[in-house]
DNA sequence: TTGTACGCGTTATCAC
DNA sequence: GTGATAACGCGTACAA
């Protein structure tokens, strides 16, 4: 491992000193044009690369933005990521990413792990179970921007980015209705977190507008895996009388749910339909092609890291936001098509 | 933004002297108990964070470790992710990832940004244009270890993870062969990137190897994607005489085929049998379930990690290792099964 | 077991 | 337009 080249060597080369090496490398409009020429020519001949960490050190900024995500492996979170690196990269910022797998216990430690990193900025989507968020105190109360998205903590502390689930739902389930189901059901998540609690009241506002009564069985809690999906469906062929539509907050559940409930004779959408949530791709694998909303995970990803650039250059306050919403739609395939239907967004 | 606590800081409010604090705060066995004890006390009370930067600095290490990934959005990838940053997490390092988004222009910029950020190591998965590893050249001479997945460049200077692509896809043919097919089709990818190279060479051994004629119109080379399969699909509905099995190199793409072959009142597999590669979920969800080659992509990021770290730890050479090979199989299910079968792993 | 003194490479500040 | 100097916070050789 050879030695690097540093500043004073390039400095040493050009008679001249480390000062106007660093200013010309940084394009400081106080150098010489053919100074700063030849300083370029000699860092590049001399294999020079700047040290982030002396940078750093110096500046008290790293460029770098962390990002902690319940699960990695998933096609919504996975577009998100895409999203945020597409933008970090552009904007020369690094994205440290790490996983909570889903629980409080590890989310706390890669709080902390990103925090002593001492990035800019922080992304975060809670875990299932974080109940409070203590944990990102020492953000706040070092003036670290933190910024939720998707699944976001409910406290006025925090800047979010969402889409308006409570809207989404109703939507979703007044399309149901309008197809001339009458007795729908909906599989929803863990009603701690705020996605599905508010999907949740979406679902019933809409039951409500529509004079159709809400009972116990017209919710059924679980989470979300296939095998729940496998599990409602039985719950639901067992209800009497059947119902004929069915919102599920997620869209790998709602296809294994369709599944099952094929397997046991029933036909989609005839005699039930299903709206999924997400838009994944299996969407429009299963048959018949699911319903479902389209949560735009990239859109979500380049707005979350845009925004908090945007704060780290000044250009706004983290505090002044409180919640920015995008823009989410149903896209209507055949398992809700009582007739024959288009989807209503070109995919 | 307040001032941040250092050891110096710890330091005078103990009396005693940074070198100490420092020690002390790194488990340093020549520390006494007692001081040990009253330093860490301090520390947490006056909310000390390590600066990793000074850290960095000196010890000329970063704990961190670069990822250059074509996308993150695909099953596949972000599988790998997940695994790798559990490996990496806890063994205490940071995960910087970037994509290169399938073009070596920005492969070349993210490895120059990798370097310059000084990543202990590095973790490649090429991009699909990516014909030569000049970009990749720094990271030799400097003897920072770089270690190849899946998409490995053909270079005896690189250590690569993989798994044995040409027997995979000579199994998976294999299978196709024992089911009854006799006139058999391969979707492949680029055939400049080495997995879908292997893959055409292990389908044409099998073909060999049961003297079944290989033709020109034996192998259709795409992009894999969705359209690509249905393009295929048309051009093997075109065929006469018509091909009785089809081995895609990706489950999208062989999904979006099958889908075209039923529509086109083709049955699967009573007249044309299709085996994909990746065993991505949706090869349960499609309809006949779609017999795949399981490509383990969270234990192969693990592995990398892994591998990595003990490159770092000085527990082993990069130069010594050259190709670690994991497991795969072929896990059968509808879309191959002339007669009933049961999938052959369990999953 | 503890302390002194210096260097890691960069940039901010001030001076010319 | 350029330079000297200090400081960022930590780790370590050397000394005690």
């Amino acid at each position: 491992m050879e030695k690097e080249t540093t500043i004073y060597d390039i400095a040493k080369e050009l008679s001249i000193s480390p000062t106007t090496v660093s200013r010309g490398l940084n394009n400081h409009p106080a150098v010489n044009k053919d100074t700063k020429q030849k300083i370029f020519e000699v860092a590049t001949q001399m294999g020079y690369r700047s040290n982030t960490f002396a940078s750093s050190l110096r500046k008290q900024r790293t460029n770098t933005i962390g990002v902690i995500v319940p699960l990695l492996n998933s096609n919504f979170q996975s577009s998100v990521m895409a999203g945020m690196e597409k933008i970090a990269n552009e904007a020369g910022y690094n994205l440290i990413i790490s996983q909570s797998l889903e629980t409080v216990q590890k989310e706390i430690t890669n709080a902390k792990t990103m925090f002593d990193n001492r990035v800019d900025g922080l992304l975060v989507s809670i875990a299932y179970d974080t109940e409070n968020i203590d944990h990102f105190e020492p953000f706040f109360s070092k003036g670290i921007p933190l910024l939720f998205y998707d699944r976001v903590p409910e406290h006025k502390k925090c800047t979010s980015i969402v889409i308006d689930n409570t809207q989404a739902a109703y939507t979703a389930t007044s399309h149901l209705i309008e197809q001339g189901c009458k007795n729908i059901v909906h599989i929803s998540g863990n009603l701690k977190v705020n996605v599905y609690k508010e999907r949740l009241k979406g679902f019933k506002y809409a039951l409500m507008d529509n004079d159709i009564p809400i009972v116990d069985s017209s919710v059924i809690v679980t989470d979300l895996s296939e095998e729940a999906g496998i599990k409602a469906a039985k719950q639901i062929i067992q209800m009497d009388p059947m119902p004929d539509g069915v919102f599920v907050s997620n869209d790998y559940c709602a296809v294994s749910c369709i599944k099952t409930l094929k397997q046991a004779g029933i036909s989609i959408p005839k005699d039930i339909a299903v709206v999924g949530f997400n838009n994944d791709p299996i969407t429009r694998i299963i048959e018949p092609n699911l319903s479902s909303v389209n949560y735009p995970g990239y859109e979500m990803g380049e707005m979350a890291v845009r925004t908090l650039i945007n704060y780290l250059d000044g250009a706004s306050d983290v505090s002044i936001t409180n919640t920015i919403t995008l823009r989410s739609e149903l896209v209507v395939r055949e398992s809700t098509g009582k007739l024959k239907h288009t989807s209503l967004a070109i995919h």
